[in-house]
DNA sequence: CTAGGACCTCACGCGACGTGGGGTTCAAGC
DNA sequence: GCTTGAACCCCACGTCGCGTGAGGTCCTAG
């Protein structure tokens, strides 16, 4: 009598081909997310098709990082799942800029670590504290909002791109040190172009968001000692140089 | 007798401008991170500076993302904090990769859905597994750590222009797909431009890695109906045509 | 009939706390 | 001095998705 239709696993055929453990599957019958529809006399789980079909769709989901009591719900109630990925979708990008962020933190200080050679642990522990502490500058400025756009803008825009123009930032400000030095006239045709790639590195970091063009600037006035003394920004004097250079345009 | 130096503050105080729970510093003394080097004679906590020094240390370290254990060893022995830094950086980076396929598949599920209109929660759960299905025979392709590092050149070279991109190949297909029809001969000029810009267009998926590049020919190969149905690949015959066109070249 | 592999059901552990619960202690107002 | 409410104390369970034994039963091949 058992023809097609009515195969059964046991859990364990069905943990080998499936990938998951047998802990899992029991897991999953606890919490009520798959549960066998048959049980041998002894006690034993049978899984039939339905069962099977079953288990593919929660691992398909769980892999979209839905909880498992979601996925109960889920599959039990007429549930708006297009609503609920949004949500999940939503959560994922957020932890994404969180972990985005704290990986910019850690390469800066390894990137650190190892230039320095052989630091000791104690001052890289001191570096560590000034780093968190600037991160908290910086959180003032900035809203946890304003944060994530920078982060989301970093993303579509690129690292490499992104890196490429920080690391012009120091170049631009020495030359830009070099005309004042020479008493050059903020002017002089010299200066322009200087003052306008300053003009669009800035762009490319608000991206036209007045929001952030407004905190940045204000952040720069009320810290420019500190920024310049430990990431060689510009002095006040040469930012009023290239908004005169900027006005004569 | 109390002059400055002995300030000291109770759990309450400490935990209102750490912005910390109480819960958590009561935690912080379980495991050992960070213990009040007094009481009263009631039992009450006091920190002293020292301790608060500390806990600021500690709460630096955590927010790197390191396991209290960890950070309780750390401040205890004499730790390679660097080797600390750089395991923890190899991990973020792992979850990070993990992350950011899975922000893919969402939001490709998410466009799916909204550009479906109301499409009904079964069908989306039918789409889902056919996702999480493809990312199983591409994971049968690519090795784990030629997923990582197709998910790391995404990030380098920007969302929007891998977008641009991707949005790029059914035009270009078309337009070869008229020439084919029209019977152009693949070493006639019309088509250099067309064969050209399909070479680049592969290149900047494998980025000249040849691993990738290989895995992406035998996947196209063994799945190549597949690919065609549901994404409008190209057929064998045109990539057929281009490597003729190539070769004329 | 026996061995060993597959199965069963508890039940604790993980990590960093949140969240009560039930009981003292402190500081201010009467 | 007494009361009251805020702040403190400790204890202990819950979270989430299982891993990992422990101790016992069942199945199947030799």
């Amino acid at each position: 009598m058992p023809e097609s239709g009515d195969t059964t696993w046991k859990v364990g055929e069905l943990a080998r081909f499936t990938g998951l453990t047998v802990r899992t599957l029991h897991h999953y019958e606890d919490v009520g997310v798959v549960v066998p529809s048959r049980r041998t006399a002894s006690g034993h789980r049978l899984y039939d098709e339905r069962d099977l079909r079953r288990l593919y769709r929660v691992v398909a989901l769980r892999d979209l990082g839905l909880s498992l009591e979601s996925i109960r719900t889920l599959l039990a109630d007429e549930v708006d799942l297009a609503g609920l990925l949004r949500d999940q979708l939503d959560h994922v990008r957020r932890r994404l800029s969180a972990l985005r962020a704290l990986r910019t933190r850690l390469s800066t200080l390894v990137d650190t670590a190892d230039s320095a050679g052989d630091i000791a642990s104690t001052d890289l522990l001191a570096l560590i504290e000034e780093v968190s502490q600037m991160e908290e500058t910086f959180a003032n400025y900035f809203s946890q909002d304003q944060r994530a756009r920078l982060e989301q803008r970093r993303e579509e825009r690129g690292q490499r791109v992104i890196d490429a123009e920080i690391a012009e930032w120091p170049q631009l400000i020495a030359r830009v040190q070099d005309e004042m030095d020479a008493g050059t006239d903020p002017s002089d045709p010299r200066v322009r172009p200087l003052a306008r790639r300053w003009t669009e590195l800035l762009e490319s970091f608000h991206g036209g968001d007045e929001g952030l063009r407004d905190s940045l600037y204000r952040m720069q006035r009320e810290n420019s000692e500190t920024i310049r003394e430990r990431h060689g920004g510009p002095s006040p004097e040469m930012i009023a140089f290239i908004e005169r250079a900027n006005a004569a345009d």
